[in-house]
RNA sequence: GGAGAGGUGGCUGAGCGGUUUAAAGCGGCGGUCUUGAAAACCGUUGAUGGGAGACCAUCCGGGGGUUCGAAUCCCUCCCUCUCCGCCA
C-alpha cells in the first residue's frame, strides 16, 4: 500500500509515477471521496468530542449526588446524529482502503519504461552455453526417457500441470534443495525457516496477492478460507507482520524451502508440455527485512545470492531488469534471473528478485524501532528464488545430457546424491 | 472431541460501568555521580488518524449490541494455556 498522506496530498505526482505501469488513478474520484472523509471526519470526532464531555459532566453531577434527569433529557436524539456520522465515516474509510489496496506500487527511478516483458533490459550474461553435437532433447523427453519423470501418472492422480518423479530424479531435486539452503546458510547468513503452506487471508493481503490476485490462488474450502502458498515469501514475510523489530536484529535474513501453488489461471496454451509451469512446485525462497536505507545494497546483495547458485552449478544465465510495465504488483523493482535451456533454445526465468520499500510493511504494519527517534518506522521488506528447485532441475537436465540420454551430476551437487555422477 | 482458565502499551501485569486522560514494574531515552562503566538516584517514555498549531478523535484479541457513558455488562467468532480422550 502506498502511503495514504502522499496520495492525498501528491495525488498527480502519484498518478504520473503510476501511469509508467499503465496503470490509471482516477484522481477525481479520488480526490472527491477524501473530500467527503475530511468533512465527515471532522463532523463525527467534533460529536464523538461534545458526547464525552457531556457523559462526563453526568458522572460528575451524580457523584456530587445531583438529580441528572435534565442533563440526560438535553442529549435525547444526539446518539442517533453521531451514529449516522459514524456509519457513514465508516463506510467511506473502507472504500478508501480498497482503493488504496488495489492501486501497486510505485517504481524506482532506474526501472527502464516499457509496457511488456519485451521491454525487460538485460543487464549482463553469464556462462557460457554449450555447444552440442547432436541437437539437446528439452527435459521432459529426457525424463521419459530415462524414466522416473511421469507427467501422465500424475494426470491420472491428480490432474494436468503435475508431475511426479521417482528414482535418480527426485533425489536430484532433493539435492538442489539442500545444496541451496545450505550454500544460503553457511555463505550467505540467512536463517533457515520452517513455516505453515496454507495460510490465512490477512497473510496474503500483508504481501500483496490479495484482494486483487485471488484467482492465482488455490482456496480452502473452509470458513474462513486459508489459501495454498503460492510462494514462501507469504508465510515468511508474514513473520514480521504486527511486530516491532528492534534495530540491532536487523536485516532479518531468512531461506525457506516449500512446495508453491498456483492456479495458473489464465496460462492455457502457455508451457503445457512439461515441468516448467505447474500448479506445485518446490522452491527455496530468500527473505530479507531491513532499515528502508539498506534495501537498495540488500537487493543487489540478494540477487548475487541467488547468482551464486547458479554459478556454482555452472549453468548460463543473464539478468534482466524487469520494465516498468512488466513490474509485479508490489514491487519497486525487480531483477529476473534467466536461465540458459539448450533444449528450448532461450533464457527463461529461474528467480525473481524484488526490492518492496515500504509498500508490503506498510499492509503489514512491519516496523523497526529508529533508534534515532525512539518511534517505530515502517521497514523495507525483501525477497527473491534462490532458486526455483523445479526449474533448476530442468536446467541441470538439459545443460548436463550428454547427447545420449544420461545426465551428467554436477560437481556441486555431487556430496548430495551418494556417489551418483550419472543419471541413466 | 470433553472440562476449565485466559487474551490489556516493546515486555510483565493491575483495573471488571463515570477523577483511568490505562496503575505499577521491566526495558528504552535524558540527566546526576564516575577517569570510564556498572550500581544507585532524578526525570522522561504507547500506537494510529485528523489539524498549520493549541488540541481533538480512535485503539484493551476480531465483529456486533446494551448505556448519557464500556477495557469493564451481553451476543458471536478467533486465538492461547491447563487437564482428559484420540492421534503421526
Amino acid at each position: 500500500m502506498l502511503d495514504p498522506r502522499l496520495v492525498r496530498t501528491d495525488l498527480d505526482a502519484v498518478a504520473k509515477q503510476l501511469a509508467r505501469r499503465g496503470f490509471q488513478l482516477d484522481t477525481a474520484a479520488f480526490a472527491e471521496l477524501e473530500a467527503r472523509r475530511k468533512a465527515v471526519q471532522s463532523r463525527t470526532q467534533e460529536l464523538q468530542s461534545e458526547r464525552n464531555a457531556r457523559s462526563k459532566s453526568v458522572g460528575q453531577a451524580k457523584a456530587r449526588g445531583e438529580d441528572v434527569t435534565p442533563l440526560l433529557a438535553e442529549m435525547q436524539g444526539f446518539g442517533d446524529e453521531l451514529k449516522r456520522n459514524e456509519q457513514q465515516l465508516d463506510a467511506i474509510q473502507r472504500e478508501l482502503e480498497d482503493l488504496l489496496l488495489n492501486i501497486p506500487n510505485v517504481l524506482d527511478g532506474d526501472v527502464p519504461d516499457g509496457a511488456s516483458d519485451a521491454d525487460n533490459r538485460e543487464m549482463f550474461r553469464w556462462g557460457e552455453p554449450r555447444c552440442f553435437e547432436v541437437p539437446p532433447k528439452e527435459h521432459f523427453d529426457l525424463g521419459t526417457a530415462l524414466g522416473g519423470m511421469d507427467f501422465e501418472a500424475a494426470v491420472k492422480i491428480t490432474g494436468s500441470r503435475f508431475v511426479t518423479l521417482q528414482g535418480p530424479l527426485a533425489r536430484l531435486q532433493r539435492a538442489l534443495t539442500q545444496f541451496m539452503l545450505d550454500m544460503h546458510t553457511t555463505e550467505h547468513g540467512y536463517v533457515e525457516a520452517y513455516v505453515p503452506f496454507m495460510v490465512n487471508a490477512d497473510s496474503l493481503r500483508g504481501t500483496g496477492q490479495l484482494p486483487k490476485f485471488e484467482t492465482d490462488l488455490f482456496k480452502l474450502v473452509r470458513d474462513p478460507p486459508y489459501y495454498l502458498i503460492p510462494t514462501a515469501e507469504v508465510p515468511v514475510t508474514n513473520l514480521v507482520r504486527d511486530e516491532i523489530v528492534e534495530a540491532d536484529r536487523l536485516p532479518l535474513k531468512w531461506v525457506c524451502h516449500t512446495p508453491c501453488f498456483r492456479s495458473e489461471a489464465g496460462s492455457y496454451g502457455k508451457d503445457v508440455r512439461g515441468m516448467i509451469r505447474q500448479h506445485q512446485f518446490e522452491k527455496v525462497e530468500l527473505v530479507q527485512i531491513t532499515r528502508p536505507e539498506d534495501s537498495s545494497a540488500a537487493h543487489e546483495a540478494l540477487t548475487a545470492h541467488a547468482e551464486a547458485i547458479l554459478k556454482k552449478l555452472d549453468l548460463p544465465f543473464r539478468r534482466v531488469v524487469l520494465c516498468a510495465g512488466d513490474t509485479g504488483f508490489s514491487s519497486a523493482k525487480t531483477y529476473d534471473l534467466e536461465v540458459w535451456l539448450p533444449g528450448q533454445n532461450a533464457y527463461r526465468e529461474i528467480s525473481s528478485c524484488s526490492n518492496f520499500r515500504d509498500f508490503q510493511a506498510r499492509r503489514l504494519r512491519a516496523r523497526w524501532r529508529n533508534p534515532d527517534t525512539g518511534k517505530p518506522e515502517l521497514a523495507h521488506t525483501l525477497n527473491g528464488s534462490g532458486l526455483a528447485v523445479g526449474r533448476t532441475l530442468i536446467a541441470v537436465m538439459e545443460n548436463y545430457q550428454d547427447g545420449e540420454g544420461r545426465v551428467v551430476v554436477p560437481d556441486a551437487l555431487l556430496p548430495y546424491m551418494g556417489g551418483l555422477r550419472t543419471i541413466g
